[in-house]
DNA sequence: CTTTTTGTGGAGGGATCGCTTCAAAATGAG
DNA sequence: CTCATTTTGAAGCGATCCCTCCACAAAAAG
């Protein structure tokens, strides 16, 4: 009933996180969108309303295609424990984190702002989506089987190993090679549950 | 033998810090630096020549203050052992990354970009800190007492560690409680040797 | 005093920022 | 076809960015 768009919204929401990912949002220019979009400014307005909503948009997009597997991981604690569940995690994270093709490092937990009490824009959707990590991991510990006997509380251990995606996220885009963190992943890991 | 700075370099970098520590390098502006020191932009340029070096001497002034534990905690590995000198200093990272009056978390890990293969000037910056962070804590695992068993190779160790101090910085500025952040530290430094 | 040297404030240049405005263009409905 | 609706490109707005220039101020040296 209208003039259709140039751009399918899903590839402009590829092009946008792309550049949210390698650069941040401060760094990101509604230009330089423009441009990896093939768009002018007024396109990118009048489909997503703001810098802002396209940073959410693409931020919702990057946990529904590149990190998409967090929601199978979860389902599976109960079968497979919580040492391997968490393993399974990281080293999936760790291969998204160091693709070929994509940027270095999350997109979430890279691409917001960087100072401590961050409450520009950009800082605080992404600490909208950590939250949601960090929810999403207390529900792995809190889902554990009971043969799994964890070396900390839940709420604790949730924000230890979403403290080490940061680092992971963080050695990745400094180069440090897969290999490596697959080690630190599975060290973490195992830390998380007490031998037995 | 010329005109005196109306403001000690010391006490401009001092107010220098307090900003890039709190919004990072980009989002902190020559003008702000020049209100909060209390100069106009000339006489910061006359100083230290550009905003970049401005930063690099204030991560400096970082270290030589806030951070001055680092050498001692460094110097008592062989007397106190690995997990103890991992935990004093998680300890001590974490009181300063959440003391009263100063910007919440690390100042190296948190001022720099955000961007993954953030090649801006800031970033590059903030990464030559990190890797001599990496490079103490390298040296730290390195000099461990024959009597401790490292979990794993001390090069990996020291990624490990460095980030889940940069988890730490993250989390402290995302407003988790000390008391927490504490648990986290003693786990991470227990778990970097090999229970004998 | 004068001279020399260095630091200072104020004004502004050139560039870029997020965002808006507007007329032209592209479709489906009738 | 006409009409209504939505998207598009181009131009530009005010603000802010890093940095520079320049005349003047403040000290030590002679």
């Amino acid at each position: 009933m209208s003039r259709p768009r140039s751009v399918p919204e899903a590839e402009a929401l590829d092009q946008a996180l792309q550049l949210f990912w390698e650069r941040g949002f401060d760094r990101t220019s509604i230009a330089d969108l423009g441009e990896a979009i093939g768009v002018g400014p007024s396109s990118i307005y009048n489909a997503f309303g703001s810098k802002a909503e396209l940073f959410r948009r693409s931020l919702d997009h990057y946990l529904q295609t590149h990190a998409a597997f967090i929601p199978g991981v979860l389902a599976g604690v109960q079968e497979h424990g919580v040492e391997e569940s968490v393993r399974d995690l990281l080293q999936r994270a760790i291969k998204l984190y160091t693709s070929k093709g994509l940027p270095r490092g999350c997109a979430i937990l890279q691409g917001g702002g960087s100072g401590g009490s961050d409450d520009s824009e950009g800082g605080l959707i992404a600490r909208e989506f950590r939250q949601g990590i960090e929810q999403a991991l207390r529900q792995l510990f809190g889902g554990a089987p009971p043969t799994d006997e964890l070396a900390l509380p839940p709420k604790i251990l949730a924000k230890y190993v979403l403290g080490v995606m940061r680092g992971l996220s963080q050695l990745a885009a400094d180069g440090t090679r897969r290999s490596d963190l697959v080690k630190i992943a599975d060290h973490t890991a195992a830390s998380c549950v007490v031998l037995g």
